[in-house]
This record gives structure tokens, C-alpha cells and sequence, in this order.
DNA sequence: TTTTTTGCAAAACCTTTGCAGTTGG
DNA sequence: CCAACTGCAAAGGTTTTGCAAAAAA
């Protein structure tokens, strides 16, 4: 899996905009929350906080996983950053604003596919009206099997 | 949280149905085997493999954790178990006759709840409409917020 | 200087694995 | 008796915690 040479690893001007906004709030500016910014910049998608700490597999700097976990934590608070469970994997963790709101992921692959918020209106009145339960499929996405791994797992007859 | 001492702990001949059936399998009946057995009939709703272990809080004599994954896979394998992966916790077992086919689970609280499997059917097909995905609620349930928990949540005006 | 943040080390948690010893059939 | 199964111990991967040292404001 390489990467495109002729994508910039880093967004510059907006990372310095989102500690801008850290500043703002009263938050210091350290190394290690640069680097993670950076990171949630430089991912193609959401990732774990051992992928950030890792450096994005040398593509950064590493930083210590304890401190990433602090980070992403604190930005969470700030609604800077969400963070998805899929499956039995680790948390995985996007800019709040770069992320779609509702996914389905493979169980088999792990492939994460964003979902029309449309899609889901249906079942959370059903759910709410059969149970009470106010159903959020942000933190925990729905489960199934991608379009590939369908094919593999009933091979055609 | 007390236990209503009017009700057997265990449901005896039925522990014996089954281990019956394991032996018919080939499989033999040991006294790990047994206890975990036991415990899935004892228990009130899916439970985790250290639960079990543990001897459902005294309940039960206890057995190696190890032992009991071994036998959870093996009796799933054989489609008398199945489990539910909910939230961050432990993986939750149980007979697979004995538990709904899906759940909602509060976020909050860990509360389980059954879900009519009719008022998933819609979300079903709008998912594979959309990405071709087969969504699967079986193994990972929808997640959300029970009754109670929303009260809690957002403090009554 | 003072408060925040880091980095290390250690621990917690769930689960898997390897292996020697026990036990069921 | 022999294969299947147990129990122990150790390791794996993710996340949390405690604390002294470093660094930002």
C-alpha cells in the first residue's frame, strides 16, 4: 500500500488553523498535539490512536500512545474530533468535520462505507416506537458484509 | 443485586439434553464442559466467558477462563451458542435457542433489549440499496440510549 | 515561574496460545 | 490406553493511570 507521491502529507494552513483554535481556548500548543493534528490531517480516513502514535507508519513523527489517547480525548471535548468502534478493532478517530456522521463497515474486511443519513431516519422511529431506545449508529456503526466478502463467503454455485 | 432463591439454579435435565447432544457430536463431557453448560442454562441472559469462569458470582464452581473460551467456540461452532460483542465490554453469551436474534443496547447503561426482527427488514434493504453492503445486526447490535438514560442525559427543563 | 503536557513504566482488561498433565471413553 | 480436554502461565493488543521531568505561556 504506498502512497501518492503528489498528495502533501500535510494540510499546513488549516492544521495551523485548528491550534489556532486550540490556543484559543486556552490549550498549549506542544509538540505532541501538533503531531497529532497533523496526523488526523495526513490519515486518508479515520485511524487508530496507535497508528497516529506510530507516526502513520513513518510517514511523522512518533509521539508517546499515552499522550495521543490525552489528545484525542481533549479534542473530542472540544468537538474537534469523533471517534468510531468497529468491530474488535481499536477506536478509530477522525476531524470531526472530515468524517461522515454514519457508516457501515465490514466485518470481514474492515472496509468502512459512508451511509446516507436518509437510510437510517426508518429504523430509529421503528426502534424507538418498538423499545423506548433512542438508537445512535455514530459511535458504534452498523455491521455487514461488504459487496467483495458477500461474494467470497457464498461462492457461486 | 440479589437472586430470587425460588428459582433453580439450573436447569437440570435440559443441562443433560445437551450435554447428550455433545457426546452424540463425538465430544466428551468433562467436568469444564459440564460447568460451563450449566452456567449458560443458570444465567439470566448472555453473559461473558469470564462470568462463566468465574462461576456466575459464586453460583457455579469455578473453571479456567481458558477452558471456557475453548468450550464457548466449540459449542458455537456446533450452533448451540451464540454471542454479541456490545459496546467496549466483554463478548456475551448464550444458548442460541434461548436468546433474540437482535438486540438494541444502551450505550449508557448496558442494558439489553430484543428487537422485533420486522422492524429491521427496512434498514436492511435501504443499506444495500445504497452500498451493496448485507448488514448484519446479529453479531454486533444496534447501539443507542435506553428510556432512562435519556432522562438522565438531557435534564428535564 | 507556574501550570500544562509529555514520556516512560506499569497496570488493567479481554482473549489467545503453548504445553504438560489429567481424564473421559 | 490414547486422544481429547483441562489448567496454568505467559503473551498479545488496546487503553488507562501515576508520576517525575520537560516545556509552553
Amino acid at each position: 500500500m504506498t502512497v501518492a507521491y503528489s498528495r502533501p502529507v500535510i494540510a499546513a494552513p488549516r492544521v495551523e488553523e485548528v491550534l489556532a483554535a486550540l490556543r484559543a481556548r486556552g490549550l498549549r500548543v506542544s509538540s505532541a498535539r501538533r503531531l497529532v493534528v497533523e496526523a488526523l490531517f495526513a490519515a486518508g480516513g479515520p485511524v487508530s490512536a496507535l497508528d497516529i502514535a506510530g507516526g502513520l507508519d513513518g510517514r511523522l513523527t512518533c509521539v508517546d500512545a499515552a499522550s495521543v489517547y490525552a489528545n484525542l480525548e481533549t479534542f473530542e471535548q472540544l468537538g474537534l474530533v469523533t471517534h468510531v468502534h468497529v468491530g474488535h478493532g481499536p477506536g478509530l478517530y477522525a476531524l470531526a468535520d472530515r468524517v461522515a456522521r454514519h457508516y457501515v463497515c465490514c466485518e470481514h474486511c474492515g472496509a468502512l462505507r459512508a451511509l446516507p443519513a436518509t437510510v437510517l431516519a426508518g429504523v430509529r422511529a421503528a426502534i424507538r416506537e418498538a423499545t423506548g431506545y433512542q438508537a445512535r449508529f455514530t459511535h458504534f456503526p452498523i455491521m455487514g458484509l461488504c459487496p467483495g466478502c458477500q461474494a467470497e463467503s457464498s461462492p457461486h454455485a
